[in-house]
Order: structure tokens, then C-alpha cells, then sequence
DNA sequence: TTTGGTGCAAAACCTTTGCATTAGG
DNA sequence: CCTAATGCAAAGGTTTTGCACCAAA
């Protein structure tokens, strides 16, 4: 489904088509500029601008089919994920992300926010650890 | 505690003080470069650079004493808080954050963790919602 | 043909850094 | 005095933007 975004104006290009595929074989996430430089990596059929990597990202984010990290050096990283609610757990090792599906904290949430008289709570939670190849590894 | 800081090196300045002293009278997250033109903003009797903001306010990050949230400008926020491990509950209105430091959700965390194969779990979680003030002004 | 997408380079931002100068202890 | 901290300006890094050209439909 990625592959066939053609964003607001359902245009499709080769462009988007290369930059969304290399986003779904990339189970981390990763950076405009990584992106690029693997696109420009690739085999010469392969003709994207930086310009027009950011572009495509920021149209794939703002649809909820891509989720955004921030580093502390100040980089996005982008991730291809699931929809809707969703945590992610990862690896701090080898940067592997698991999407968690089932949000069992809406009770917690609501609890708190009733505690300090707030309403309407959104929450975002996020879990690192190890993974088990890691472990291993390690 | 925060406007006696005085970095590795045990050294008081002026300006670390103003700095410091300026961040604790702030109830929200403030970026280096707002805090900045407000100390500009002050009595003559204050001359801090750019530079030293950005410097002296790491340096509180770096101890624990001020927490950072990440814009999706790219602007890093700093705010004074808890230290050791907590939450945050802020306005989405007023900006106003509440820390939370009765954490339930290392249950949670592990229950998760363990269902993936991942150990040494760590979690972070952010909560957003409208506060009594906002929600009556609303 | 028409309109949006792309490439390129420049610009916009935030943040860090090099270096001479200042000032804490 | 000695050394760290500061100020300033320049540099660094990421992301956005203006504009001419290209291509999808």
C-alpha cells in the first residue's frame, strides 16, 4: 500500500514509488540523508534528489502511514509502521522495532489525568530493550 | 539547588546563575534561543550570550537536573524537573507540565518486554491533555 | 496541454566550536 | 596567577524553499 501513495494529488512517480519501496525493506528507522544515500547507492536506474526524499517522507508522515523518531543529535528517523495507536519497543542494540498493537494503558492514562483535573488524555509511551539475538550476542 | 550549579569544575559565574535562575521561574519548556532574547529582554544588568545558554543548559541536562523534549521544528525544549525517573503530564493549551513520579508502568513494561523476547527493559511515556484551567476557559 | 513533481542550489534554522579575552578562586 | 568560562563570529548539520525544467495524466 505504501508503494502505491501518490500523495494529495494522486500523482504517481518513479520517484515516490523508489523512495517508499526502500523505506518498506528497512525494518529500522532511518534518515532522510541514509535514504538518499542508499537510493543514490543503488543501481543507476535509480535518480532521486535529497529535496525530493524529505518531500516524499514529509507526505508519507503526515498521512500516518510513516512514524517519525528524534534523535538527540536533532536527526529524523522515519519508519514505515502500523496505523492507528501503537507503541513501538526496540532494541538498543540493533535498533529492531516491534510494533505493539494492544495499548493496555488507556486505564492508567485516564487515572492520571483525573488525579491532576486534567481531560481529553492522549498518551505515548515507548519501550527499549534488548532484543533476544542481541542478548545472545552480547 | 539548580542556581548553585556550577558545571564539573565547581566555578560560579554571573551568567550560569542568570541562566539557571531564569529556567526555575519558567512552569512550561522553553527553548535556548527564547530563553535567550528573555535574558536579552532584561534589566541591563544582564549579559549572557547565546553560546553560554546553549552551554550552560546542557550542562544541566547532563547532571539530570533539566529534562528535554524534542519539537517537531527541531527545537530542543529544556525544563526544570524531577530528577530520577518520571513522567510528564502537560497542557495541550497552556503548555503547562506536571511531573509524575509514581511510575505504574514497569509491570507493564516487563509483561511487554517478555512477550518479545527482550530483557533490560526500559520505558519512557509522555501524556497530553487539556487542564482544568484550559478546559473551563475553553 | 496542463499541472504538479523534481533537481539543484541557496537559504533557513538550530546548535556547536575555535579563539581571543575575561574573570572566578 | 592559573585555568575555566564567556562572547563573538564562523562553521556544521539537517531540513526547507525558490525556480526553471520535466513528466504524469
Amino acid at each position: 500500500m505504501i508503494e502505491s501513495w501518490t500523495g494529495s494529488t494522486g500523482r504517481k512517480t518513479r520517484q515516490r514509488r523508489q523512495v517508499a519501496s526502500a523505506l518498506k525493506s528497512e525494518k529500522r528507522p532511518i534518515s532522510a540523508q541514509d535514504l538518499f544515500l542508499q537510493l543514490r547507492g543503488k543501481g543507476s536506474s535509480v535518480k532521486v534528489s535529497l529535496a525530493t526524499v524529505y518531500r516524499t517522507l514529509n507526505g508519507l508522515v503526515s498521512t500516518g502511514l510513516v512514524d517519525t523518531f528524534k534523535e538527540d543529535s536533532g536527526e529524523t528517523l522515519y519508519l514505515l509502521c502500523e496505523q492507528g495507536h501503537h507503541h513501538h519497543l526496540s532494541c538498543r542494540m540493533c535498533g529492531k522495532v516491534v510494533d505493539i498493537r494492544d495499548c493496555e494503558l488507556d486505564g492508567w492514562a485516564s487515572q492520571v489525568a483525573k488525579d491532576h483535573g486534567f481531560s481529553t488524555i492522549e498518551h505515548r509511551a515507548e519501550l527499549v530493550g534488548t532484543c533476544s539475538n542481541c542478548k545472545e550476542a552480547g
